[in-house]
DNA sequence: GTAATAGTACTCGGATAGTAAGTGTCCGAGTTAACCGGG
DNA sequence: CCCGGTTAACTCGGACACTTACTATCCGAGTACTATTAC
């Protein structure tokens, strides 16, 4: 139905959070998913593979959390889509061209399935077009126009909501329980 | 895995099997499909699914057919990839933006979320310029491609194909059977 | 005071369901044209 | 000679099974830090 499936949208919303987070505070993935209230197991195995895409880098441990690996500037859309689905496609080509009755019986399918299957030379091209508009935008120009949409207010308390989770984190092993 | 999938591969070439096909011959669906060895059940549905885009008209009966419904110069790729596959989208924005849990304890996503999603904005983008790529492509120059590569026997011995299956149709039911 | 231990809150990776969509098949119904036999 | 019935070969449309990939969840294991405890 779609190429880029929930995967791409959690993860470039993630990404969009991480950016947005207040600097060193280093969200763990439950922060990020429970902030706009996604699958948190989901979001775990999303952060491995941008790990592995090198878009973020994650710290173990109890202090543990993420952190973009790369300025925002750098970060395009086309690297975040890629790094969550690699498989997508726009077009698979099963070479019909060469399945001709023609060919079965005599002579194969030579000179003339030669090269490159024109209706996918075409649906490369698409598929080279759309990358190509993914790769112009990067995270930090979308950080921009989300962060021109939204209030001051709003910016101020996503902040501390963070932060109360990084300190509630900490303080909870000092002591035991909280009100 | 991918945006288009075996329909279009199917309809694009069923339909470059048919503006090539003698004048005036109009094959059937088995025709169409045994030609290329495609599953014939299923390019049968694919071909009602093109008539209703407006691509090809089909005529019922025992001499019924199909053929092009319009100039080939005026069917482009675009319009054959959503005719059997109008739902494909490359992006489908579930507006996630809108779960943060910052909107759901006082006060709703009124302002800040108004508009179009700025990552949804930008996939939008990608998919309008990937369409805008397809729908420069029409079914002529791909035929023209194809017919640029094959031999000129190929074009006859096709051609003497589907004559053949016509021919056969007709004299079928005026001798039982044949040797 | 320093070192070993326990506990906490993460990440990591694999195993496993559930679900939706694409792919493919089957069958009965309707349509057109040719042929065949009766008037 | 003409006309209605029969048959053949299509199209049309819906119902159904199969497969695959995405989505989502769960669990055991490893890791880093802190606090507590023992020496």
């Amino acid at each position: 139905m779609a190429l880029y499936g929930a995967s791409v949208e959690y993860a470039a919303h993630v990404l969009v959070t991480l950016a947005s987070a207040p600097a060193g505070s280093a969200p763990s993935a439950s922060d990020l998913a429970e902030y706009q209230k996604l699958p948190v197991a989901y979001v775990r195995k999303l952060m491995t593979q941008l790990e592995k895409a090198g878009l973020v880098s994650g710290r173990e441990g109890i202090r543990g959390g993420w952190s973009l690996a790369m300025p925002a500037e750098e970060m395009t859309l086309l690297a975040i889509a890629e790094a969550v689905e690699s498989q997508a496609r726009l077009f698979l080509c099963r070479n019909v061209r060469a399945r001709c009755v023609m060919w079965s019986d005599d002579n194969p399918p030579s000179a003339a399935v030669a090269g490159i299957c024109e209706i996918h030379a075409a649906m490369l091209a698409a598929e080279a077009a759309s990358r190509r508009e993914l790769s112009k935008r990067t995270l930090a120009e979308i950080v921009r126009g989300i962060r021109a949409k939204s209030s001051r207010d709003f910016e101020v308390r996503s902040q501390a909501w963070f932060m109360d989770r990084v300190g509630r984190r900490r303080q909870s092993h000092s002591s035991q329980e909280q009100p």
